[in-house]
RNA sequence: GGGCACGUAGCUCAGCCAGGAUAGAGCGUCGGACUUCUAAUCCGAUGGUCAUGGGUUCGAAUCCCAUCGUGCUCGCCA
């Protein structure tokens, strides 16, 4: 309803003002803070005053007068209120909200008929996923949410590094060592917390052991980038046994978000099939490429990329960005839209990757990078698989878990809702409490804004928090339990403000949508959420819905609480947050 | 040092991209509301030179420039 309504202001607005003489490049749509009763409004008469010779109350009014509300869809009445031209809301908008919000799938957008690649986590296979490495999935995840809900045919991949240095150290590392080699126990009994060690003492030799063992070691790192380089299947059998294992253990981690993937693209896979081989070939051809230190380089100085791109080493095996150029190609033959999902510290890589493959003749507009910034820990302290520091998301989502079944079974004793629960279910809620926590917590902030991740604050089951807003879902379903099914009802019983203000809520719920899919911002999408609980809690209380004796008005409430929990459903999915039907 | 971000209440954050109606929440502190569709809730009070200084504009938290502080980055790593 308010997409609809929206245009037809924006268009009503336009005629008016091309009617009156006035320039119409700027309308001065906006939303009016709450306390006014519009839906949208104009500021436009601020601008136009000075070539009307005229205070801008008085142009307010004038574009109000060439207006007819009744020739605008949705709106009843066009009011002035100061330079503001206001558009009141009709009865029809509002039935037509309550009507539409009775669809499972509200807010769910026309199919574009394009497809979109999401790729997002593409961690290395080094070892447990740590919670600097969880802003990736949560992110992800809801970002291709996000666009299956905008009417996208959305696939999700990892990329997975099988090629690159690191899991040729890792690969040595681990048919090098023993098990007595290694330091301490595995800390889960999980594949990835067992391999890692590998990879840890691996570098830990390379950095600290006997000159002569880290040359011979060194030469052996060599022989098996050289081997995948030349297409060796021996030698991609033996990287492969490491990285399926340990990326085995890590999609469990993932799973546990849920983080799921249609597809694992593995780079090797663009060296196999001579893609990689093909791409520096073009690559020498370009008027950037040059050789220098007998490595093939690219120099995008003239494209305002300080940094030279080297895409062929001298023992001329291939880098990753390289490998990453083929990929790209894949994707854009196969998909309308990529988008890829990456940390501020990929940034400069990602900026030479779409500048070279505007240079090899793609269209750059089908790639879309979104961008986050780090999560550090208190004290200014970094991450790392390497060298082990880092809080693992396992252990974060098992304390989540667990302080909210302290939560559940606390509240156990002075329940009201009549629900028996079971144990089973508090294990669920608890899950579902526990673990939507974290993902709100990490996705309703601005990605551009860097995360310093505390336990207490991730885990505060308080407002603004993931629980909050389920919470208003588990009340939805409380209400809708008690009645067998919706009831024929009629919009215009509802004569409370406060339904009303959720009702339009409500209707901007696929507004938010298209907004967030457009600028591929989760995270409003989580601001949404808080907005709709407060707005959804204000009729709660004021509101009584089974025990209205009106039959009419609890009808049309009924209808209105559906509507409530199919919206506020929808959202918690885009955010991947599980939508509890009790707590 | 160069490039790119970020800086809003004691703390954690919305709002900024598309400039406009008294800058919004939560936590904290203080005071209220459960015989009621679940109090993981709600209501009230408290609390802000929107980092600083300029500029553009009728109007700037929002756009531009400079300064300061913080983070990321500047590998034949990924």
């Amino acid at each position: 309803m308010f997409l609809t309504l929206r245009s037809a202001v924006e268009e009503a607005l336009a005629d008016a003002l091309a009617t009156l003489d006035y320039p119409t490049d700027d309308l001065g749509i906006e939303e009016p803070p709450e306390d006014v009763d519009a839906v949208l409004a104009s500021s436009v008469a601020f601008r136009l005053a000075s070539e009307a010779g005229a205070p801008p109350p008085q142009v307010a009014a004038e574009v109000a007068d060439a207006l007819d509300a009744d020739d605008i869809e949705y709106v009843a009445a066009i009011t002035t209120q100061g330079p503001y031209v206001n558009f009141l809301p009709s009865d029809a908008y509002y039935a037509g909200t309550l009507d539409a919000g009775q669809a499972d799938d509200y807010g769910r957008l026309e199919d574009t008929g394009e497809s979109a690649v999401v790729e997002h986590t593409s961690a290395n296979p080094t070892g447990p996923v740590h919670v600097g490495r969880a802003r990736n999935p949560i992110v992800g995840d809801a970002v291709a949410n996000v666009l299956d809900f905008a009417g996208y045919d959305v696939d999700r991949h990892y990329y997975v590094n099988d090629a690159g240095r690191q899991m040729a150290v890792f690969t040595w590392a681990y048919e090098h060592f023993d098990e007595e080699d290694l330091e301490g126990e595995p800390e889960r009994d999980r594949i990835e917390y067992d391999l890692v060690r590998y990879y840890r003492k691996g570098n830990a030799f390379l950095e600290d052991g006997p000159a002569d063992e880290v040359e011979a070691a060194e030469a052996e790192i060599q022989a098996i980038m050289q081997g995948l380089e030349a297409g060796d299947e021996d030698v991609h059998d033996r990287v492969t046994e490491v990285v399926d294992q340990v990326l085995s253990g890590m999609r469990e981690c993932l799973a546990r978000l849920p983080a799921e993937f249609d597809e694992f693209v593995k780079e090797s896979r663009f060296m196999f099939d001579g893609s990689t081989d093909d791409l520096v070939a073009r690559l020498k051809e370009l008027d950037e490429a040059v050789y220098e230190e007998d490595a093939w380089q690219l120099d995008l100085t003239p494209h305002g990329i300080e940094k030279n791109m080297v895409f062929l080493r001298s023992d001329d095996t291939s880098l990753y960005t390289t490998r990453d150029l083929a990929h790209h190609e894949w994707k854009f033959e196969n998909y309308d839209r990529a988008v890829t999902v990456l940390g501020e510290d990929h940034k400069l890589q990602a900026e030479q990757l779409q500048t070279t493959l505007d240079l090899l003749g793609n269209d750059t507009s089908q790639l879309e990078n979104v961008i986050f910034s780090w999560v550090n820990l208190p004290g200014g302290l970094g991450m790392s698989t390497r060298e082990g520091t880092g809080v693992d998301l396992d252990d974060l989502l098992d304390e989540a878990v667990d302080r909210a079944r302290q939560e559940v079974e606390d509240r156990m004793e002075d329940r009201i809702r009549d629900d028996d629960l079971t144990d089973e279910d508090v294990d669920h809620i608890a899950h579902q409490v526990g673990i939507g926590a974290v993902r709100y917590d990490i996705i309703s902030k601005q990605l551009t804004k860097t995360i310093t991740f505390e336990w207490d604050r991730a885990l505060d089951f308080e407002a603004q928090s993931a629980p909050y807003v389920q919470y208003v879902h588990a009340r939805t379903c409380g209400i809708l339990d008690e009645v067998d099914e919706v009831p024929a009802f009629d919009a215009s019983a509802l004569e409370r403000e406060e339904a009303h203000d959720l009702l339009r809520t409500i209707a901007r719920f696929p507004a938010v949508v298209e907004a967030s899919a457009d600028a591929l911002e989760p995270h409003n999408v989580a601001t949404y959420t808080r907005e709709f609980a407060e707005t959804f809690n204000a009729f709660y209380r004021e509101c009584p819905v089974l025990s209205e004796d009106d039959p009419e008005v609890r009808a049309a409430r009924v209808a209105l609480v559906a509507a409530a929990r199919n919206t506020i459903a929808n959202a918690l999915g885009l955010l991947g947050v599980a939508a509890p039907d009790s707590m």
